[in-house]
DNA sequence: AAGACCATCAACCGCCGGAGT
DNA sequence: CACTCCGGCGGTTGATGGTCT
């Protein structure tokens, strides 16, 4: 009944690291056919793998634009408050975070941020006992308002539709310009905010967002991978990107936020805190 | 130097919902 | 409607490398 058992013809099944070998075969694959069904792709790639394995060695780990290395400190926060407002939902916070996958994000948390959320409530605690009676002022850097914030929850944090869509998010678009595949060059995000908050690239992150939906979300069965990889231009990109636009925006609030606007639009008024 | 312990990260496992037959 | 497959997700495990004793 049903479809065909593509894997059942199949003997046994590699598991553990993935060899530069297996990595470059799938690549090769992916880029030159796109992945169509994941579970004819080990067959087709020459691959001694079972589809859900490759499709999470792409995802995690082939995937054009992904960005390795260190968690930025905007990154973090951006972790640190999605995480409060959504929970374990791993794969959500991370299309907030251009270029990280849902698996990194996981490991990130339980390996250092848990403990600093930890280590942080302790902290409030210690402090709320020693200076109880004392006034908050009106002001506060963002990571500790933040941090506020994701120990206390959103409860006074606006963060109506209409205020994401209105001051859209700054970082995923110069983020993935930057990226290898495009310019040849390793840019870090904090060069790209820097071009950002100049006003480069002040149109919108629905744009931005939507370049890393054609990356990422896109089946790479359909034609817009070899774009992606390899020759895309500018205008092609905004193009592409445009048909996005409405449908990120119909996805609603949790998609027309990113970390930027978490982490630095807002200020802290009476207690409450407001996005700029 | 060597073993124990710890942190990190890649990968696997099991479950679930959607969709085709 | 039942069955099966598939993709996606979150939890967990295991390998590896670093640090400590």
């Amino acid at each position: 009944m049903g479809f065909q058992p593509l894997e059942k013809t199949k003997a046994k099944h590699k598991k553990g690291l993935w060899s530069p070998e297996e990595d470059n075969k799938l690549r090769n694959y992916i880029l030159k056919h796109g992945h169509g069904c994941w579970s004819s792709v080990p067959i087709k790639a020459g691959l001694q793998r079972n589809g859900k394995s490759c499709r999470l060695r792409w995802i995690n780990y082939l995937r054009p634009g992904l960005k390795r290395g260190k968690f930025s400190k905007q990154e973090e926060e951006t972790i640190l408050a999605l995480h409060h407002m959504l929970g374990n939902k791993w794969s959500q916070i991370s299309q907030h975070l251009p270029g990280r996958t849902d698996n990194e994000i996981k490991n990130y948390w339980h390996s250092y941020l848990k403990k600093r959320m930890t280590k942080s409530k302790e902290m409030e605690f210690h402090h709320d006992q020693i200076n109880y009676a004392s006034s908050s002022s009106d002001t506060m850097d963002s990571s500790h308002s933040l941090q506020k914030l994701a120990t206390e929850g959103p409860h006074n944090y606006s963060f109506s539709k209409e205020a994401c869509q209105s001051s859209l998010p700054k970082l995923l678009f110069a983020e993935w310009l930057s990226m290898d595949h495009v310019n040849g060059g390793n840019t870090n995000s904090d060069d790209s905010l820097v071009g950002l908050r100049n006003g480069i690239f002040d149109q919108n992150s629905i744009l931005q967002d939507a370049a890393i939906h054609d990356m990422s979300e896109v089946p790479f069965g359909g034609e817009y991978h070899h774009r992606c990889v390899t020759d895309i231009s500018t205008p092609d990109m905004f193009n592409s990107q445009l048909k996005y636009v409405n449908q990120t925006v119909e996805n609603g609030f949790v998609h027309c936020i990113t970390g930027v606007d978490l982490c630095c639009n807002y200020s802290v008024s009476n207690g409450a805190i407001t996005y700029a």
